[in-house]
DNA sequence: CCTGAATAAAAATTCAAA
DNA sequence: TTTGAATTTTTATTCAGG
């Protein structure tokens, strides 16, 4: 379901460093939530995630 | 020169809408300032410029 | 309306080279 | 140390389909 999963990416990069969609998707699969870049795209887009610039490029 | 290229992409995206990195070239071409994307995205770094999320995906 | 697979588009990086 | 060209990687979008 959209809304948990994306509860649960704000809740992954609260707590963890991501840099890329495929490091969300991974994170998300270990949760038994399984969505594709496409998805994780989308939602990003949705909750106004930004990459910050900078030596790591983590989401915030 | 590097100094003035940066402060000049501060100015462009201030001013207008800036959705890609080509785009900042082609506005910097406009002043004169030779430099491609390649260089744009060390400076969008060191600049520590972000895509904005949602509808548009402007650089600030 | 939401999603995945495939693709396109954009951004980051590598590899000379000045 | 800075850059461009080429390439790789990442992200956005298109195009079905559920």
């Amino acid at each position: 379901m959209k809304i948990s999963r994306q509860a649960m990416i704000l809740d992954i990069i609260s707590e963890k460093d991501i840099a890329t969609q495929e490091e969300l998707s991974e994170e998300l699969r270990k949760r038994n939530i399984k969505a594709t870049q496409a998805t994780i795209s989308r939602d990003s887009k949705e909750l106004h995630l930004i990459k910050t610039q900078g030596e790591n490029g983590l989401y915030r």
